[in-house]
DNA sequence: CGAAACCTTGATACCTTTCAATTGAGGTGG
DNA sequence: CCACCTCAATTGAAAGGTATCAAGGTTTCG
């Protein structure tokens, strides 16, 4: 059951220190999601005193930032790259479950222990709060609770929207999914209109969409000879026939 | 693609009446999950709020509570009885995202519209309250938002770990957790300690582990040939090896 | 009693996994 | 500079498991 890929995820599992990760206090202005983030509805003020609290950390590629069963000290935001949360099993399956991208929020766990692992896929930058002060803010601050559950709530909507793919859909609806949502995700930026650039590899993709990685390259390998994209590299794709694509994630 | 079973489900989406609902308004001295439900921590003066807002109802077997995409106009706490949350693809297959029992609170969305259609498993008593007025309360009482968060949060771990057991666990893996987990939730009533009786239909249980109703049939007849259960009826599961259950679910 | 819904069981086909080998990219050290 | 290593991705062949198709049996209910 354990393939090398598998066995990289168990050595990737091995606890970080702390100061490993580069530290840096910088105020909100200077940040690049702070019309998006949780904290997006915060006056200047109430930022102000978000400023006191938090603290910039610059999360290299591959780095673990929580594991699942840690107690939930600390909540983040995602500044910039791709988080990827996961689960594993006892013998090393492992569930994506899914990838926090800019903006994205980190922590929201009830009290106790967080639900996921989650690793840096590409240079990660994150805001970390200490949860208590996090939660102090909270009580002070009635919208940035409301804002919260808002979040919450389109979090689930996507899990739900997940469990669907997984549980109903087949090998290619999975991957025309997959490619479609990341890309409406990422494709704000500057890339080319019709460019994916993938920040995962195969096996975080395989493990997102409950395949293997040797259906993921296969199903990319049809998909290519059908016309639908193109692969000029493995983490770059290109979309040629975009409705095509479309009708089969329908 | 389409079998019987599967006929019924688009059946079932025929909208009821809103008085098919039999409605009576009741004091929340009355509720028998006043301890469990988000309300729970609500004072006495705050509780009697909600009072003013709420109305109780009766959902037959079968009756939708809520559509997929229907705009989100109202919240419910389930009473009694077992709620199926659901989507549909657009050739009919279906995913069952989750079951909703004594306590459980549906209707967190954003501000939008419902993720998943609800329906009565079996008969079902919800407690009602129009949209709206939740929210005002919700602004007026920050205990009852942080507990709509904690409740969130919570769900949200559920949904993570039904994401592991769709896309990494085989059929058996998959019957033995959902055996388990539904006897923890359901088990603390009055029945037998190793008696678990199920509201659902095999379609439902199906369809909520990514199976085929032929496969869950199958893996209930193998677990009752190892001894690891009974089944006198097809809806009655005995529990006659709990730890060997246990290590396939492990 | 008859019809419909539900569950089980059987036979078969197909698709994904598994196992295995190859290729290419990137990094290191002799 | 090149041999050598590791990691990632692809491709092939074979096996196995689940879905599909089909039929029969049971229960429920009008």
């Amino acid at each position: 059951m354990l393939t090398p890929y598998q066995d990289s995820r168990i050595q990737s599992s091995i606890r970080p220190l702390a100061r490993a990760k580069s530290r840096s206090a910088v105020s909100c202005d200077t940040c690049q999601v702070r019309e998006s983030a949780v904290c997006a509805t915060l006056s200047d003020e109430e930022r102000a005193v978000l400023d006191a609290a938090k603290s910039r950390h610059n999360v290299r590629r591959g780095q673990v930032i929580c594991y699942e069963g840690d107690e939930a000290n600390t909540v983040y935001t995602v500044e910039t790259g791709t988080v990827r949360l996961s689960k594993l099993l006892a013998d090393g399956r492992r569930q994506v479950t899914g990838f926090l991208t800019a903006g994205d929020f980190l922590g929201l766990m009830d009290d106790a222990v967080h639900a996921c692992t989650a690793e840096a896929v590409d240079e990660v930058t994150v805001c970390r709060i200490e949860r208590r002060a996090f939660e102090r803010l909270c009580q002070r601050l009635p919208r940035l609770e409301h804002r919260l559950r808002a979040h919450a709530s389109q979090v689930l909507a996507a899990a739900h929207e997940h469990m669907l793919l997984l549980g109903q859909r087949s090998p290619r609806e999975k991957l025309a999914c997959f490619l479609l949502r990341l890309h409406e995700r990422l494709g704000n930026g500057a890339a080319p209109k019709d460019a994916l650039s993938l920040p995962m590899k195969r096996t975080d993709i395989a493990d997102f969409l409950g395949l293997t990685i040797e259906t993921v390259s296969r199903t990319f390998t049809v998909m290519r000879q059908e016309g639908l994209i193109e692969l000029p590299e493995p983490q770059l794709v290109i979309f040629k026939d975009r409705e095509a694509i479309e009708d089969i994630a329908a």
